[in-house]
DNA sequence: CTCAAAGTATACCGATCGGTTTCTTTTGTC
DNA sequence: GACAAAAGAAACCGATCGGTATACTTTGAG
């Protein structure tokens, strides 16, 4: 069994082609030579490139959600900290020199039809990250768990979107400093 | 002098069509047949896609911030009441059967490099809409305007997306009553 | 009316698209 | 070592891509 399955190569490679360029400007062609395998390997494993885009964000989402939660859980030890602290594990990402927006947000903007396959993923991995600010706004005993999450969610949509689009690569610092107002007032009532 | 030059009838069209669809998936054979011109009398107004996809994103930009302040200005009768109508327009905006999120953070997504025109062409429009923000902030007098036009248009481009990905067709709503506390607050410093 | 500019229609170009097929080679398992 | 499954290489498919060329028609200004 080898370190990475041929399924995992392609979907690795072409995650980091479809972040980067973008999925209709992907092709195929492109990803099973970057990839290093034949077409047919990668026809045998995914049944169409649509398919390959749905695995590819599935495994985006969880790759991502791993990464940027053990971040906002390293930075902030407990759940008050960490409605906080998630700005934070924004602002690194931010840093990154790869960084090209939130592949969810670039989907969605591609597949626009809000029942497109791809686009579903896209709001359920959105749906993934506001459940989890939910989840440690009721551990930090706020009053209303549910729409502070909605408020520190779309403070992160508006910092990734301003990073991306405008480059303004202090957005996440601002949209946690906004934050801390709203943290405030949840914490207060 | 026809109402509508060839020009025109072409963008107007392209308009529409890369909204909906997306500008890699838009082929110029579709675009020509909808406007109902030949391809000639495309590439006689434009050296090429891109080119078209330019002039496309600056019409997008007249258009998009012609009637947003318009809108924005007939709700709102004085600078500071404008900060919050503003969301108002938004939220307009959202409930409109075509929306299908902001065409520059999508054309972003798909032009995704900072020194792409494309992409330049985005961020501009972003920095032209923050610059009218920060003009009503100034007329409004609070304390830092520029300040202040950050904070709500992060707030316009979270409420955005989570409207487009999400389907929440009421962001703009709970990004007002957000806007709402900043505005408050940059008035009474 | 004339004449050039602008438009249409259509065929065409090489390249690439997503996807299939054929045949050979490698690979892991009993 | 035998054998089936998986993978590789490469030709091939029809369709479409962005863009050009040709030949004919419309149109608007002097």
């Amino acid at each position: 069994m080898p370190a990475l399955s041929k399924r995992e190569l392609i979907v690795s490679h072409a995650l980091h082609l479809f972040y980067r360029d973008g999925f209709n400007a992907t092709g195929v062609e492109r990803i099973i030579k970057e990839a290093g395998v034949s077409k047919k390997t990668l026809y045998n494993h995914f049944r169409s490139k649509d398919e390959l885009i749905l695995a590819t964000l599935r495994k985006r989402d969880e790759l991502f959600r791993n990464n940027i939660i053990r971040e906002t859980e390293r930075l902030g030890s407990d759940p008050q900290e960490r409605l906080l602290t998630l700005f934070d594990a924004h602002h690194q990402w931010f840093q990154e020199k790869e960084f090209s927006g939130c592949m969810f947000i670039n989907a969605s903007a591609e597949f626009s039809a809000q029942d497109d396959p791809c686009h579903i993923i896209c709001a359920e991995h959105k749906r993934l990250m506001r459940d989890y600010i939910r989840g440690q706004a009721e551990l930090a005993g706020v009053s209303h768990p549910a729409r502070l999450a909605s408020q520190l969610n779309l403070l992160l949509e508006g910092a990734i979107v301003d990073a991306h689009v405008s480059g303004n690569k202090d957005s996440a610092l601002m949209a946690k400093e906004m934050a801390a107002v709203f943290v405030e007032r949840a914490l207060a009532n």
